[in-house]
DNA sequence: GTCATCATGTAAGCCGTTACATGATTGC
DNA sequence: GCAATCATGTAACGGCTTACATGATGAC
């Protein structure tokens, strides 16, 4: 989930670790928030998968060549260094071709995701081309669906009142869900028509 | 959130474990399910704190005096241990008096819930008194209405078609979880007033 | 007698959190 | 020069999942 989430903030922006903590806060919005701790691992491990890289910026492009001494090397390492971090130590990461690639199956992936994971892909839909993004929405509708289903069994009607409250407001809710599902399908039913 | 919905099924009935997961299931929904990897855990450490414990099923309370022998004592305790075991090897659990209490802290407790764990709060709440149950409904619609005023604002109104759609969509979600709750509230206010 | 189901548990691992440690830059 | 904020990371830990191991019981 951090993963998709990460790599569609980067794909608008190349951003550091703490800016990009912002601006999923409101990708994410109260849903979840997601801690330093998470994030910059979750940077780690995704540059060392090739999906994001350090880009620099700050344009001082020193030579450094390798020279053989432990010193020189290590000279050599730092000027590396400070090449991709910026004025505050910053590290600006941005998304790669692989990387983008990346989101792009995390994005259409037909496991079901959970309510947050849907709603981030949602966010990030405008990523996808209309075909793929109306099978996201069918795929999630039909959940719904499902789930609606599997649950109206009340067990022998001797449910107290809160619970019977409980189960028919989530009733609703998933159907408000669908409802909205359906206008997003029918929109971009209309659209694919409007293509041809 | 474990420990609550364990404590909540077991305050009805002594349940083993395995039927306990039946239940929770029930009680959730779709919204999570306990694996017994978190469920059987979960129940030792209950009952290590006290919470709950295995209650006798089968009548057969032999005496079990120590008799300072190795083969005594190992009998005794393979006689204590059939003691609790049902049938199968059924443990079957129940709720001390230091689990109700528990049970009773964990409804009210003041901390604000994420959503699943509201959804099994109401679920057991008739396990409160009406002004305990009151509060908790009024915390949450205050949390939901702080969520609503404190997002309302996108940045600059340069949002994306699909990204819009998700946050009215979110907006209207959370306004009907409001009202809900209103009528829930004006429920519990009504029926104090006739109890005085 | 064997297969499905019931029943309990352990082990490894993932994902995330909080708390901590460190240091640079800006505003006053 | 000092505090607040920006910025990056590490360490310890918690909770939950999947997969595995084990064995009893009942149906056929």
């Amino acid at each position: 989930m951090i993963d998709l989430a990460i790599l569609g903030v980067l794909k608008e922006h190349d951003l550091h670790g703490y800016e990009l903590k912002k601006r999923l806060a409101g990708l994410l919005g109260a849903r979840s928030t997601v801690s330093f701790g998470s994030l910059y691992p979750a940077l780690a491990r995704l540059e060392r998968a090739g999906f994001v890289k350090a880009v620099e910026h700050n344009t001082a492009p020193l030579p450094t060549p390798s020279s053989g001494s432990l010193v020189g090397e290590l000279a050599a390492f730092r000027a590396r260094v400070r090449e991709v971090r910026g004025s505050r130590g910053k590290k600006v990461y941005g998304l790669t071709e692989r990387g983008a690639q990346r989101l792009h199956e995390l994005l259409c992936d037909a496991d079901v995701a959970d309510d947050r994971e849907f709603a981030v892909r949602v966010a990030l839909c405008r990523h996808l081309e209309r075909p793929e993004r109306l099978a996201l929405f069918e795929r999630r509708r039909d959940e719904l669906a499902r789930r609606l289903t599997e649950r109206d069994e009340p067990q022998g009607g001797r449910l107290d009142t809160y619970l019977r409250s409980l189960l028919e407001h989530d009733t609703r809710s998933i159907s408000n869900d669908i409802a909205w599902l359906d206008e997003l399908v029918a929109a971009e039913r209309a659209h694919l028509q409007e293509d041809t």
